[in-house]
DNA sequence: ACTGAAATGGCGCGACC
DNA sequence: GGTCGCGCCATTTCAGT
């Protein structure tokens, strides 16, 4: 039986720990011991006990999305026409399918869907709509806003009851 | 002198080893190797190569955002009084020091700002309003969806050229 | 120039205190 | 939680293509 993540997270190491696996995820269990004051063997059980209590989802390469010619990111707000569950099914296996959209979320508002799309540039965005559209039925309505300037982009999580630096 | 990211990119290894690392950032060069069909050494030649060009900005354990208690995620859109070098530099230096903000975008339309918030729950995010506010000058208005739901949340980039699976 | 085999030194992982 | 040790892995060297 695996550990549960309220207690492991009562430990000021497993906290040090995430902190640090957080921005260096390919660190060694050795220099993760050392950066937060452990030998390696009660460190490499906390990492281990850390995974298998789904914590830590994955460990994943970041990259540079301009690097690799993604250079344009577009918040598109998504309305369905009905909400069958068949609409809401095909569109949501769409999205998950469609590896240009990186999130897709339920929200309040206007809209039933706000999704963050990465392209190449603004005329890939226009044909991915259009390609995207024919694809799906049941969108009643698309409105996107177009990033012009990416000022923070992190996937760093705040551990509860850390403060925010707002002091 | 590091080699160009544009220059690795035509190498079919380079490609697929970068697909592997985006999902399994802690994965051994050998496992890494053998999943695309190399020995060690060049794989870890590549591996390195990528590394210094850039291209992979950094590893991440990607965390279970609700099992390290923060269930709720909120788009707040952000307009700003004027739009003086003051106003801005002071607005964005706030957001960068935030670690509630996960995301923040100058975007085209109504507002200034999309951001992206993570919060243990509503009455934490109405907190933090209120804390956030007093603590910046020149945010006009603020306008927030919250997320029902999330449909997907990915860090995995589609390498150009790759085709979309929407055929 | 780039590959893979071999060598070596360091690290992950487990047993034990 | 730390010490020890085995075996695997990262990294270098080197020879072959």
């Amino acid at each position: 039986m695996s550990k549960e993540t309220s207690d492991l997270l009562q430990d000021r190491y497993v906290r040090h720990m995430i902190d640090v696996v957080q921005r260096e995820g390919r660190i060694t269990v050795q220099a993760l011991a050392e950066s937060v004051g452990l030998s390696a063997p009660p460190c490499w059980r906390r990492l281990r006990d850390i995974e298998e209590s789904g914590l830590i989802v994955r460990y994943a390469a970041i990259l540079d999305r301009k690097k690799v010619g993604l250079h344009c990111c577009m918040f598109t707000q998504v309305s369905l026409e009905k909400h069958s569950e068949n609409v809401v099914a095909e569109f949501e296996r769409a999205v998950r399918a469609t590896p240009e959209i990186l999130e897709c979320w339920v929200i309040t508002g206007d809209a039933d869907y706000l999704l963050k799309i990465y392209m190449p540039d603004p005329t890939a965005f226009d044909r991915f709509l259009a390609r995207f559209m024919l694809k799906i039925n049941g969108v009643r309505q698309m409105k996107t806003a177009v990033a012009l300037r990416e000022v923070k982009n992190e996937t760093r999580l705040q551990l509860p009851g850390a403060g925010t630096e707002l002091a």
